[in-house]
RNA sequence: GAUCCGGUGGGCGAAUGGUUAAGCCACGAGGCUUUCAACCUCGUAAUUGCGGGUUCGAAUCCCGUCCGGAUCCCCA
């Protein structure tokens, strides 16, 4: 039989973290197996799904490139397979009526919990098939009273629970929508569904999940309880924890390789391996190298590992990416005319960034013209001393012949060497004049991607500025 | 509260019951250097939550305990 997975997520917001992560062992596995990822939308919440959310979460998987094979399908599609199903249960004596109002639910826990008990539906209208006029039913599963439920699980082993800590859940709210545990069932029965990996917060629903298949006469998936991810402070990952959503990833200048490597390391190892290639992942994973307990999320190794991404991908793919995240910052005539081909500058900036982000941001000093020196850069190196170094320098430029790394480089290293002062004392004040920091690629790297024509003219303004910094200092 | 799951340096994590408990991130020091990185070298950091038991030998098996998380809803 062909393995066949599943991802199910419920619409009520973007694509988290964690869900993507559960995405990705899924995905994996069907194409470690030769078999199918089926995208299935989990809907029947109507007050919180929302069409936003499909859209996002589809946009998310494809920009990771978890492309599903089958889907999205939509439970709210299947709404009248549903009904069927428990239509079919409640003829065979399997499910029932109930026609308790929310209140009296309530209260019934209430009053369960105020004596220490585990708050329970307590099954009073089990027998009962006397309808009550103006109220629209649920409809609630006949769960086993006696014995107990062994959920085999792939990460967890064998999980024992006894029937009489469950209850009989609805299945079907009065409005005729499903609940999770029974189209989750239907669902995965329909679909051929063979290993479900979902997070460990359903491993307390799968007992319940295998009484409906067992009443069903379906014989139950693989399981795989993945652990959950938590966030530095060892509660549940969530938004006070930073980023999450994958799209904040892809904004915040990662890589979608980097995203899946980092979540395929968070609760799965392969010895002491650190970068897979998708391939690799594919086939170096398996279900029982998944570890049993929840991982932190460590957003500086995230970040080391899309430096690492950083380094391997491309140039002309980091130089078209590079393009978009400059234009995001405001940088007009990218790629244009007057400014060096991006390949160059990804050339010097790919060891020089851990996100596209910070490596565009790193790069504004070649299209922009100073706009105001660092002060800490201008009160260290735009002072007295360097006036005649930056005379000197515009000089030597200025007459160069060729505009190259190694060309500028040269001439910056001999107006040292005229002057007899160490480079130090030559390149930083430059680096200022020419970048507004004192922290820039190598000098030669930094004249050749500003040009010539920008590096003489921020030379001219920087030569008024210590000028000016003298006057006003005497 | 009940039930279920988990617990190895600050984080990710390795280790058939068998040396001195891998490796990576972070952190610290040094080297390289025109700056910042990168890179190289070295280093700090763990009575494997705690207590007991089994064993020649326990991170690993058993019992207890503590802590954390999940579930208990006409959410998923």
């Amino acid at each position: 039989m062909t393995m066949r997975t599943r991802f199910a997520p419920s619409p009520t917001g973007v694509l988290h973290i964690g869900g993507a992560r559960t995405a990705l062992f899924n995905w994996l596995l069907a194409r470690r197996h030769g078999g199918a990822f089926v995208l299935r939308i989990e809907d029947t919440d109507t007050e919180r799904s929302t069409r936003e959310s499909i859209d996002q979460i589809i946009d998310a998987m494809s920009w990771l490139g978890l492309e599903a094979d089958e889907g999205p399908f939509l439970q709210t599609d299947r709404l009248d397979r549903y009904r069927t199903v428990a239509h079919q249960l409640l003829d065979a004596g399997l499910a029932y009526r109930c026609y308790c109002s929310r209140e009296e639910l309530a209260a019934m826990r209430e009053e369960q919990r105020s004596r220490g008990l585990k708050p329970r539906y307590d099954g009073r209208w089990r027998s009962r098939t006397t309808a009550v006029p103006g109220v629209d039913p649920v409809v609630r599963f006949k769960n086993p009273v006696a014995g107990s439920v062994r959920v085999r699980d792939r990460i967890r082993g064998e999980v024992v629970f006894e029937n009489s800590e469950l209850d009989d859940l609805v299945i079907l709210r009065s409005d005729g929508i499903p609940t999770y545990n029974f189209s989750v069932v239907i669902d995965d029965a329909d679909m051929g569904i063979t290993h479900v990996v979902r997070g460990d917060d359903h491993l307390n629903n799968t007992p319940r999940q295998i009484n409906i298949m067992s009443a069903l006469d379906l014989s139950p998936p693989e399981y795989a309880h993945v652990p959950m991810i938590l966030g530095s402070d060892g509660s549940r990952l969530s938004k006070r924890h930073g980023a999450v959503n994958v799209t904040d990833y892809r904004e915040a200048g990662y890589l979608p390789e980097a995203v899946l490597n980092y979540m395929v390391r968070l609760g799965w190892s392969h010895g002491d391996q650190e970068i897979f290639e998708v391939d690799e992942m594919i086939r170096a994973f398996s279900l029982e190298q998944v570890n049993e307990s929840a991982a932190s999320f460590d957003p500086d190794k995230f970040l080391w590992v899309n430096e690492q991404w950083l380094r391997r991908a491309p140039n002309h793919r980091l130089a078209r990416l590079l393009a978009s995240y400059l234009e995001g910052a405001g940088v007009e005539g990218v790629g244009l005319a007057g400014t060096p081909p991006l390949e160059e500058i990804v050339d010097v900036q790919r060891h020089r960034a851990k996100t596209l982000v910070e490596m565009a941001e790193k790069s504004l000093f070649i299209y922009r013209a100073v706009e105001a020196y660092a002060p800490k850069a201008a009160k260290q190196h735009l002072r007295g001393v360097a006036l005649p170094v930056l005379k000197r320098l515009h000089e030597r430029l200025g007459e160069l012949g060729e505009w190259t790394v190694a060309s500028t480089q040269a001439a910056v290293e001999s107006v040292a060497g005229e002057l007899e002062l160490k480079m130090g004392k030559v390149a930083q004040p430059l680096r200022v004049a020419v970048t507004g920091e004192s922290a820039s690629p190598g000098i030669g790297q930094t004249l050749a991607l500003i040009g010539r024509e920008k590096t003489l003219r921020r030379l001219v303004r920087a030569v008024e500025f210590v000028k000016a910094r003298m006057a006003r200092a005497q």
